[in-house]
DNA sequence: TGAATATATGAGCAATCATTCATACATCAT
DNA sequence: ATGATGTATGAATGATTGCTCATATATTCA
């Protein structure tokens, strides 16, 4: 499995989607947000403390995120919980902290 | 091999460095350039053009991959050939591509 | 040497972005 | 109902970013 990729020239809207995904990824906050949610899921509060963010900051950035459906909320009382959506992302940004931290 | 991450807080600088290595990939002009540099070393005019940007751009968006060591440069006459660098990168890379183009 | 070509770089600018602040909304407790 | 708590959201703001334009440097050619 895995046809390998010897990509050629992207159109404009698959570079932008590609870089919309890298994007969504390439915030130190985010990355934060998204480390945490590697535990499992967590209320925006647990999160915002997570990566050192306001709650409002953290309600911002978690909108991102799910608007790129790369997490999802459960409400549960006046608590959200998000955990993360999009498995092939998860481990995207596993690889890359794997890389990042053997350095 | 692999040990499973199942990684946590992360401290600011290595949130930090995910961010950079993520935000490299995370613009359209630069998913281009790496997309044609998987076909091989290419020069400034013809990342330019692969892109879609000025020789200009090309240059300044070269020095950004440059100094995160994702491109290397290798002069040959007046022409200057870049590189894909770091092939753990590159990997990271061609996934997001499968992951993007499979949607 | 002088002109042309390929690339690099700094300044300036417009657009994007992450945060804060104020406020709104929903849920729970009293 | 009232107040408190958790989350969401819009506007405003400061910082970052990607581009253009002008200019510099290096290399080749005449």
């Amino acid at each position: 499995m895995n046809m390998p990729i010897q990509s050629f020239t992207l159109s404009d809207i698959q570079a932008l989607r590609v870089a919309e995904l890298f994007g969504a990824l390439g915030d130190p906050s985010r990355v934060k947000i998204i480390a945490a949610l590697l535990q499992g899921p967590m209320n925006v509060q647990a999160l915002a403390e997570a990566a050192g963010i306001s709650e409002s900051a953290a309600s911002h950035q978690l909108r991102s995120l799910r608007q790129m459906r790369l997490v999802a909320p459960r409400k549960e009382g006046r608590l959200v919980y998000y955990s993360l959506d999009d498995q092939h992302v998860v481990e995207l940004f596993q690889r890359a902290l794997d890389h990042i931290l053997h350095n």
